[in-house]
DNA sequence: TTTATTTATTTTGTATACAATTTTTTTATT
DNA sequence: AATAAAAAAATTGTATACAAAATAAATAAA
């Protein structure tokens, strides 16, 4: 399926209006195909097909696979390819972490500089996402769930932490589909409204208070022991596997 | 001095050892420049250019700079290039910002978690900063000046913690060439020490007030009040540019 | 039948070629 | 001489070509 289509690749003007950044179209589609879970943690995302999919050479792909992986989204093995990533329970708890303390900064910050504005903002994001999570729409509550702290992230008035939180929210995105033990809590919508009050109400102590419960209840939602499952069938059936047998052989 | 020398790039395997990316390489050459001052805001970073001076092709050097304008160390402006990056007085007060909230937390960690090796490879690294200060080689000074943020961010074991301070830090060097009034201050070193001497000692609250004070000091030295000057010359001396004179008139 | 080894295929890494755009230089006009 | 317009040169953006590496398939040996 490698050099059929070469058609696809002139026929790429398909629409003529915006032509600048096209590069920055293609991206925005594989972040959210990530984000929003259509992309399984651990798929292989192969240069050729992305391009022909897209109607591009590889040339555009590969720039944004490394955008992608500098973002810590998608994970580049040298010679091997680029993969959705995978994060560790140690990767997982990191993030979390990461989180808790510039999210922390985030919200107090958001108390002393928010308009009357932002608060309508807020609320316009979280009322969207009730109606996702009633309609049972995964994919668009998974999006507006992350909105709601980018917004925040906003209203901070800090474009280099909104940045880092919008790649640790994607981040956090991956995780939950690795390792959320049930299924999706309703409460989450009810902790962004606390949140969105103790901002208005300029309580500062409140709202960083709610923001590490918000996160800590992220967390233990998760299920973070679970070592990975990969190529461990040997180890699960407590059977050695021949290459280990051959290792230890060369010891 | 475009393609008059295409043997450059086929001579390119000068030492055969460790091939393999080549890539990291020139990415450390250049990040290093940039970080040492020896490479001024604004200068344009040419792909031809580069690529003879490292003797690959501009794909390779396409990479680096993407990878750099992803540190927001490069600017890059579509279809005309690729810069260092001249940051604005916001862009300045938005990294230390940035940095005194993850920094705080990274000293906070670095309490509970320090073993007496790192607290050994700090005073080394100070002690190393001080030569270089004693010695007057700037370069030294800013590369070890950074090191010893560094050094404190892997202490705290967060990696994407650690990742961000990178990149701030790197930002903060360009910043310093910017803005700083006068001369290095020499007092920077004996921070550094008494932040060392707080963790030792276990006093978290100590360890992130002299943090606080650390990068308030930092900002103090730089003097961001001044504008750029760039083509501003005919504002300068209060006498409209040609090119505004017919802006004007399409009005 | 299973394991090793070899061969073929696929896929990534890098260089080069060409198109599109910007910058510089030259030429023409006031 | 100064400005505007046109042409030339240089530079970036993208596609393609080829080399190196990795994976898959096929063949040979135990």
């Amino acid at each position: 399926m490698s050099r059929t289509a070469p058609t696809a690749a002139s026929t790429q003007r398909e629409t003529p209006s915006r032509k600048m950044s096209q590069n920055d179209h293609i991206y925005d589609e594989m972040f959210s195909a990530i984000l929003e879970q259509r992309l399984a943690p651990g798929t292989k995302l192969s240069e050729d097909t992305l391009g022909e999919i897209f109607g591009v050479s590889r040339t555009v792909i590969r720039t944004v696979l490394q955008r992608l992986a500098h973002e810590r989204i998608v994970q580049i093995h040298p010679n091997r390819g680029a993969f959705v990533s995978e994060p560790s329970p140690e990767e997982a708890k990191e993030v979390l972490r990461a989180r808790g303390l510039i999210e922390e900064g985030i919200v107090r910050e958001a108390v002393r500089r928010h308009s009357q504005a932002d608060i309508a903002e807020l609320r316009r994001s979280v009322a969207a996402e009730r109606v996702s999570l009633n309609e049972g729409d995964h994919e668009a509550w998974v999006r507006l769930s992350g909105n709601f702290h980018l917004t925040l992230a906003k209203i901070a008035g800090n474009q280099t932490l909104a940045a880092y939180v919008k790649e640790l929210v994607s981040r956090t995105s991956l995780i939950i589909v690795q390792y959320q033990k049930g299924n999706l809590s309703p409460c989450s919508c009810d902790e962004h409204t606390d949140i969105i009050k103790a901002i208005e109400a300029g309580d500062e102590g409140a709202a960083v208070t709610l923001m590490r419960a918000h996160l800590q209840a992220c967390e233990d939602q998760l299920n973070l022991q679970e070592r990975e499952v990969k190529g461990d069938l040997y180890s699960i059936f407590a059977k050695p596997s021949p290459k280990a047998e051959k290792l230890r052989g060369s010891l």
